[in-house]
DNA sequence: GTAGAGGTTGACGCAGCGTCAATGTCAAGC
DNA sequence: GCTTGACATTGACGCTGCGTCAACCTCTAC
C-alpha cells in the first residue's frame, strides 16, 4: 500500500515541493513511481520522512541527514559534529549580541561609532597619558590647546592629512619595498615635516621633529596596537617604524 | 586624493569582490570613477566601509546596514530589530542544542528515534496504564502476551496495517468528508475489524468489539495526544472520533 | 466532454559574496 | 613601439533549501 505524495506530505506536515526535492537530491526517493511518472510511498518511506523531518528540526543540513540515515551506529559520530557546530554558532550569536548592545550604548551616549574612532587613532590627543609619560605635560597642553583651537573644517583637514599618510604608507608596505627605499624615505620625510607643524611636539618651529621624539613615536607605533592599527596592522607598523628609524639615522 | 580598489580592500581587511558587490546594490559606490570604468575610493568612502565592516561583524545584513548607515538617528531602531533577532536566533540555537544532546542520549541508550515512536502508538502495549485503567489488568496483560508472541515479521505486518488505517483515515479528514458517509463508515468498520482481532480487547472472539470499548477508544484519541498524533492531527482525531461513534450508534 | 484537483518537469529567486572567464588598461622594461 | 605582468572591468555560475510560478499531462467525477 502506498500514497500519493500530496498524502504523504500532509501527513507529514511537509510539502510536496519539499518532497520532490529530497527525491531530487537522493534523500528519499519515492518507493515506486508509476508509469504516468507519478511519485508514491509507502509506510517504510514515510517512516524514513518523518525522521529526516525530525533531524532537519535538529537544524542539520542535507547532508549531514543523510549521514545520519546511513550509518547505522555513526549516528553519534555526525550528530556529535552537529553539536559541536551549535555551540560555535551559540558562542558567535552571544559575541554579536554584546557587541550590538555596546552599540547601542555607545550611540545613546552620544559616542562615535568604534569604526569613526579609527581614524581619531591619528588624534594623538586621544593619548594623553603616554603623550604626558614621554614628552611631558607641557607638551600634551600645548598640542591640546592647539587642537581644540581647530574649527572642524580645519579637524576634517587634518585627518585627511592623516588619512592619506597612514594610507600611503599601507600602500607601500604592501608593495613590499624596503624601508631604506625612496618611497618609504619620503613617506618618513611627509611624516616628519607634518609633526614638526603641530605645537608642542619636540622640535615644533624648527622645521622638523628632534631626533628623539621621532624615534620614540617610530617605536610607539609598533608597542601600541592602536597606532598599529591606523597603519593596516601590526605588520605594516614595523615597516613605518623602520622607515621613521632609518629617516631618523639619515637626517635628523 | 583617492585610492585603487584593491588598496582600499587591503587596508579594510576586505576583498574587491566585497567592494564591486557594495557598488551594485548601491551600498558603498565609488567616491570617484575613471574613464576607464576604474573605480576610487576617498577617505569619506573609507570611513563609510569601515561602519559597513563593523555593522556585518555585527550580523546585520546589508539592507539593515543600509538602513543603519541612512537614518541617523534611526540608528537605535535597526540595531535593536536586530538584536531582538539575534536573541531569538540564540534561544532557537539553544533548543536545537538540547535537543540534539537528548537525541545522542536516545540512540547511545539503545533507544529508538523518536521518528520511529510515531509509529509505535500504534502499539497498544505502550498506553498500558491508560488501557489498564479503563478496561482491567486483564486485558492489558492479554494483549500484552499476544504482541510478544507475535514475530518480528508479524509485529511488522501489524504496524503497516495500522500505519494504512491510520493514514486513509487521515486522507479521508483531509478530503473534507462527513463521519456518516459512506467512506468514514467503511473506515470505521475496518477500525473495529482490526480491534476485535487483539485478544485483550473487550470483544475479542465475537467478531466485533463492544460498544463501549469502541467508544472509550474514540474518546480516547481526542483525549490523548499521543493517538492524535497517529492521525495526523487533533482535527483528524476529532473526525476518526465522530465516525467511530456514529458507527457504534449504527452497528454495534 | 469537460471541469477541477493534482501530478510532472523546468527554472528563477533569495544572501553575500567566492570564483572563474574573457577582455581592457596601465606602468615598466627592452 | 612592443611585450609582459599586475590590476581593472563586466558577466555569470555556485552554494542552501526549498517557495513559487509556469507550461503542460493525468485522473476522477459529473
Amino acid at each position: 500500500m502506498d500514497w500519493s505524495i500530496q498524502d504523504i506530505a500532509k501527513f507529514a506536515g511537509t510539502t510536496s515541493r519539499t518532497l520532490r526535492h529530497y527525491d531530487d537530491v537522493g534523500l528519499l526517493p519515492p518507493s515506486r513511481v508509476g508509469s504516468n511518472g507519478y511519485r508514491y510511498y509507502d509506510e517504510l518511506a514515510l517512516v524514513r520522512l518523518q525522521r529526516i523531518l525530525m533531524l532537519r528540526d535538529l537544524g542539520l543540513g542535507i547532508p549531514a541527514i543523510a549521514d545520519v540515515l546511513a550509518g547505522e551506529r555513526d549516528d553519534g559520530h555526525a550528530l556529535r559534529a552537529h553539536l559541536a557546530w551549535l555551540q560555535q554558532e551559540r558562542q558567535r550569536i552571544d559575541r554579536q549580541i554584546s557587541a550590538v548592545e555596546s552599540t547601542i550604548d555607545s550611540i545613546e551616549g552620544g559616542e562615535q561609532l568604534m569604526a569613526e574612532k579609527m581614524f581619531d587613532g591619528f588624534d594623538h590627543t586621544q593619548y594623553k597619558e603616554e603623550v604626558e609619560a614621554r614628552w611631558g605635560k607641557k607638551s600634551y597642553a600645548d598640542s591640546d590647546a592647539w587642537w581644540r583651537a581647530k574649527s572642524d573644517a580645519e579637524k576634517a583637514e587634518f585627518r585627511t592629512f592623516a588619512a592619506e599618510l597612514g594610507f600611503d604608507w599601507m600602500v607601500a608596505a604592501g608593495d613590499g619595498v624596503a624601508p631604506d627605499s625612496e618611497t618609504a624615505q619620503a613617506l618618513a620625510k611627509r611624516q616628519a615635516d607634518w609633526l614638526s607643524t603641530i605645537p608642542g611636539a619636540p622640535g615644533y618651529g624648527t622645521g622638523a621633529p628632534t631626533k628623539e621624539y621621532f624615534t620614540g613615536l617610530a617605536e610607539m607605533y609598533v608597542a601600541d596596537e592602536r597606532f598599529a592599527a591606523n597603519y593596516g596592522g601590526i605588520e605594516n607598523a614595523r615597516f613605518v617604524r623602520d622607515s621613521m628609524l632609518e629617516y631618523a639615522e639619515r637626517q635628523l
